[in-house]
RNA sequence: GGGAGUAUAGCUCAGCCGGGAGAGCGUCCGCCUCACACGCGGGAGGUCACGGGUUCGAGCCCCGUUGCGCCCACCA
């Protein structure tokens, strides 16, 4: 018996219990299998603390989507998902939470605020993942992994130590960013410029000995409680003299020499620049070279430390103003100017990153990045766009050592462990027994932990199972595509990417698959701040996972930002409906009829027009699919469907359907449906995987012809059959929808009621013209609502005051004298004879072009001509037409 | 200061190898035609930002200009 299926697709309460289905029937479950070829992505992580949004959402589209082609392409597919702990983001929650209770962490303690942390995991770790099902994602969960489970926790002791061995891990005392309000050590690409209109501060220091004074700018003036020289540029002819001279620090009332340094910009403010080595990272570097003393003036917390004198404890900010004040009363601010600089601020909290010196861990990348950089240039690696590799070797060819130490408790400890008796440092997997040099037993664990990106890192291998040999790991590593967006590129792409070479010696993905930002309506990014976030949970609840998949993916180009709008959403909406109908439609036709193969003559023109129709999408659709023209074949699918299928086809062929006198025909009719919708369902079913799904069930219960698989996901992809290809049918249908869609125009050109019916008059010398038409005079009469249509070689009887209707085979007349008014069909034709015009205008002069018809090809050539002799016959036929109207 | 984008219908965007400008939404006209009004049929609407160039032929390729955002960058 047949379902039977509702008027208006309903995706609620479907899409549950066939994901449901999926789960427990697991097809979403890969094993490695030798007689089977893998197709792998890894899912990029999302944070335990996030909540699904618009870019989760269309990340994990694309990625189903290529998953669920590469599947019933009979790939092995593993979609390999899991979460990460999101070190800096989960511990600043945390720490709210805790300060909402009056709690601040170190009041917890790092073991109480630990289990906070994976109390926190537990509770809220699963809320992303169990929204990611609801958009239908057909992950391994099975496989599902964290960055620190066990296994992840032992791939980052294992690849540090690795490091650190080969010395690519190194501790050393350098410049780096920090964030005062987070009170940890940043990366460079965690810190995000900006542009801020502030002011530059005009000061000048006494130079001892003289009754001079030396004037500088400074964006900074604060800083000054750090200085221990000035610098001016040794070809400065203005200060060549000072060099080696002293000048005085105010406030802090300390001498401090004038050193000459190539750095210096005669060109900028005075030519003299301040000089604070702790603050600053040129000043720093300037200071190795000059051998300055290094003073630290402020604390972690951004407020001025002991270094700082009588401004100790203040805030970074306040100190800045009272300084200035003080500078002022001593005559020593010569002048205030506006000025916008561009200010480093950390990615999370936004705050002003302060320039520090301080030990921490680095990886030194020189090395490490070299595979990196051939393994993208040589092909092994592809990016997708292709103009991504620009800001790849960008980031690579001015790559710094990557500061990976945090000063954050929730995240993976540095296995590092120190002596504490003699200080010893012991770099190692798992905490040391006994000191190798003095045989102490007793250690310190470093207490930082690291980079949250450096587990990520390894997550193209860590999670199938290395360090260990893992059958996994021999058959899926490399995987083949990554999905992500641009705005990660630094963090992860080209981490995993040296990771991957670095541990497997071999590349970790071979195409990287970049994605735009989604914004709103109105172009903006999405933002927690802005308010102006849709949430994709909403959405699928009222409109659907397949709407909302379908909509993500239709109209833009890869690596393009898009704009989020309800208008194409319910557009997918819609298109998720027509295919609900038009599969009820042909349920409903086949209900109680066994549907049969038919022999080659028993299938009409019509049948074969729309299998070779079909058959050209399927090829086309995989094609762009192979070439992650996912947006692409989107449309190709939803154009098929939409004006193949259902505006042509299933029009043409309902007479035959209502007409049970013929059952051959009718047989050949739903044969054919039946085969186009299913090869439609599939093509589509990577985009919207539950009605199709839906769908394809409710045919197999209705015909239960036995050849069907209990699920669309895993049936065989629709492949090009050379024996579909049918261009003689195909030119014939054609030319018959040409002449319907003629008639349509002419009929409500001329107003003709909808209901009116008349008869027609289908006229061209060509009998094989009119023998087409013949064959397709079931549905030619209901298309253009005729009750009779009569065929012939030429005009003689056709009433003068006949609508004709031109096209390029034949000539279709309407006798509807009482209806129309001739001066309107006189103007109609006027038109069209006025449009003719402009054809052969431009064939004409076209192909009366010597050099074109010397260069072009030749097919273009003869296509030309064809369209030219066609237009010339039209022409003449709306010609005499006119004439004997007007006559 | 570098780099990579983008500019196409009223709006949002597609446009593969250079060969008669497309979609969705909106708009106008007409239809509750026995799958679907989340629909059907028919229209209107474009100097493909601007200026050069290559080519038989340019939305597409080359050079330049302008507008718009984006990324990167240690000039105080």
């Amino acid at each position: 018996m047949s379902k039977e299926l509702a008027k208006t697709y309903d995706p609620k309460g479907i899409e549950d219990s066939l994901y449901k289905k999926w789960i427990e029937k697991k097809y979403f479950h890969a094993e490695p299998d030798k007689s089977k070829k893998p197709f792998t992505i890894v899912m990029p992580p999302p944070n335990i603390t996030g909540q699904l949004h618009m870019g989760h959402a269309l990340d994990n589209t694309m990625q189903d989507i290529l998953i669920r082609f590469k599947r019933m392409q009979g790939y092995n597919a593993l979609w390999q998902p899991g979460t990460d702990h999101a070190s800096i983001a989960t511990e600043v929650r945390i720490i709210d939470t805790l300060k909402a209770q009056g709690i601040s962490k170190e009041e917890l303690g790092r073991e109480k605020f630990l289990e906070k942390c994976w109390e926190w995991k537990k509770e809220y770790g699963g809320r992303i993942t169990s929204q990611l099902r609801k958009l239908g994602s057909s992950c391994d969960w099975d496989r599902e992994r964290f960055t620190m489970d066990e296994g992840c926790n032992k791939a980052v002791n294992e690849v540090f130590v690795r490091l650190y061995d080969k010395g690519l891990i190194y501790k050393g005392h350098k410049m780096i960013n920090w964030c005062p309000v987070c009170r940890t050590t940043i990366s460079d690409a965690e810190v995000l410029h900006e542009s801020q209109a502030s002011h530059l501060w005009h000061i000048k220091y006494k130079i001892i000995g003289t009754d001079d004074y030396l004037t500088f700018a400074t964006t900074r003036p604060e800083t000054m409680l750090g200085d221990t020289a000035v610098a001016v540029n040794p070809e400065d002819d203005r200060y060549k003299d000072l060099v080696g001279k002293k000048v005085m620090l105010p406030i802090m009332n300390r001498e401090m020499p004038v050193v000459a340094d190539d750095y210096v910009d005669m060109e900028f403010g005075t030519g003299v620049v301040k000089i604070t080595p702790a603050h600053d990272p040129n000043d720093f570097e300037l200071g190795k070279r000059h051998d300055l003393e290094v003073i630290n003036i402020m604390n972690d917390d951004g407020t001025i430390n002991e270094n700082g004198g009588k401004y100790a404890g203040m805030d970074r900010y306040e100190a800045r103003d009272a300084i200035v004040k003080e500078l002022d009363e001593m005559g020593l601010l010569v002048k205030i100017e506006d000025y916008t600089h561009e200010v480093g601020i950390h990615d999370r909290c936004h705050t002003t990153v302060e320039p520090l010196v301080k030990e921490q861990w680095f990886v030194r990348m020189d090395e490490l990045i070299r595979p990196a950089v051939e393994g993208v240039k040589n092909g092994e690696i592809r990016l997708v766009p292709d103009n991504m590799e620009k800001t790849y070797f960008n980031w690579t060819d001015n790559i710094r050592d990557w500061c990976i130490s945090r000063q954050l408790w929730w995240g993976h400890r540095i296995p590092a462990y120190t002596c504490s008796k003699c200080k010893e440092m012991i770099v190692s997997k798992t905490a040391p027994k006994v000191c190798p040099k003095c045989g102490h037993t007793e250690f310190e664990q470093d207490p930082d932990t690291l980079d949250t990106w450096f587990s990520s890192a390894l997550w193209p291998f860590s999670t199938l199972g290395w360090p260990e040999n893992t059958d996994e790991l021999k058959y899926f590593y490399p995987t083949d595509v990554l999905v992500t967006g641009y705005d990660i590129i630094f963090f992860w792409v080209i981490r995993m990417i040296f990771s991957g070479y670095e541990q497997m010696g071999k590349e970790p993905f071979r195409t990287v698959l970049f994605h735009g930002l989604v914004r709103d309506a109105k172009g903006q990014k999405m933002s927690k701040s802005l308010g102006n976030g849709i949430d994709p949970l909403e959405v699928i609840d009222k409109y659907g996972a397949d709407a909302l998949r379908f909509m993500l993916i239709t109209g833009n180009a890869p690596g393009n930002d898009m704009r989020f709008s309800y208008e194409k959403v319910e557009a997918a909406r819609n298109f998720a409906n027509k295919i609900w109908n038009a599969s009820r439609f042909i349920l409903l036709n086949m209900e109680g009829k066994t549907v049969k193969r038919p022999g080659d003559d028993e299938l009409a023109p019509v049948d074969r027009w729309i299998l070779s129709k079909m058959n050209r999408i399927v090829s086309d659709v995989t094609e762009n699919m192979e070439k992650y023209e996912l947006g692409v074949a989107a449309a190709k699918i939803y154009d098929f469907i939409w004006n193949e299928l259902c505006d042509w086809y299933i029009e043409m062929v309902k007479p035959r359907l209502y007409n049970s006198d013929d059952a051959v025909s009718q047989n050949a009719a739903l044969y054919t449906l039946k085969k186009v919708l299913i090869a439609s369902l599939k093509l589509l079913h990577p985009y919207m995987p539950f009605v199709t799904e839906e769908i394809y069930c409710t045919i197999k219960e209705e015909t239960s012809d036995g050849g069907m698989d209990d699920s669309i996901m895993i049936s065989k992809w629709p492949e090009y059959d050379k024996g579909l290809d049918f261009p003689r049918d195909e030119k014939s249908i054609e030319m018959i929808k040409e002449a319907v869609k003629g008639v349509r125009n002419a009929r409500s050109a001329m107003n003709v009621p909808p209901k009116k019916k008349a008869e027609a008059t289908v006229v061209s010398a060509d009998n094989e013209v009119l023998e087409s038409f013949k064959t397709g005079e079931l549905y030619f009469k209901a298309l253009i609502n005729a009750p009779e249509v009569t065929y012939s070689n030429d005009k003689s009887g056709i009433p003068d005051d006949a609508l004709s209707v031109v096209t390029g085979n034949a000539t279709v007349y309407i006798p509807l004298a009482e209806l129309t008014d001739l001066s309107e069909e006189i103007a109609r034709l006027e038109k069209e004879e006025k449009r003719l015009q402009g054809e052969l205008k431009r064939s004409n002069a076209m192909l009366s072009n010597e050099k074109f018809l010397a260069k072009a090809p030749e097919s273009k050539i003869a296509e030309e001509k064809e369209k030219l002799a066609s237009y010339e016959k039209m022409m003449e036929e709306v010609k005499e037409r006119l004439s004997s109207l007007k006559g």
